[in-house]
DNA sequence: AATTTGACCATAA
DNA sequence: GTTATGGCCAAAT
């Protein structure tokens, strides 16, 4: 048993509520690669576009704010996401992770 | 087989 | 508030 690590990190992002969001480190501890945030961050990168089974949108950095892509106007989209999902930004386009922030362990 | 790269994080100054 | 550094893992070159 060692499912490639993408599947274990979709697995897990998968089990993010709506409305609630989670940071690539806490992902990455969720899975079993503590330490590997940026692990998390190439596995989402290589999702199909057409998947929509993990709510990849939830997913961002410990700063509370969307990574940047390399492709401009992604964040957009994410920001969109979130927003149809009742997810707040403040004016700096960060968002509040005591409030909605995913709590599990 | 070795090196580079990437949607990161915590810590230090 | 900022910038720099080291650590972590898998996929692509």
């Amino acid at each position: 048993m060692n499912p490639s690590s993408y599947r274990r990190i979709w697995k897990v992002v998968r089990r993010i509520p709506k409305g609630r969001v989670a940071t690539y480190g806490q992902i990455a501890r969720l899975a079993g690669l503590g330490g590997a945030a940026r692990l998390v961050g190439y596995a989402l990168h290589a999702l199909p576009d057409d998947e929509r089974t993990v709510p990849w949108q939830r997913v961002i950095n410990a700063q509370g704010r969307i990574s940047p892509r390399g492709f401009p106007g992604a964040e957009e989209v994410q920001r969109r996401l979130l927003l149809r999902e009742g997810v707040r930004f403040d004016r700096r386009a960060r968002i509040d992770l005591a409030r909605y922030g995913w709590k599990e362990r």
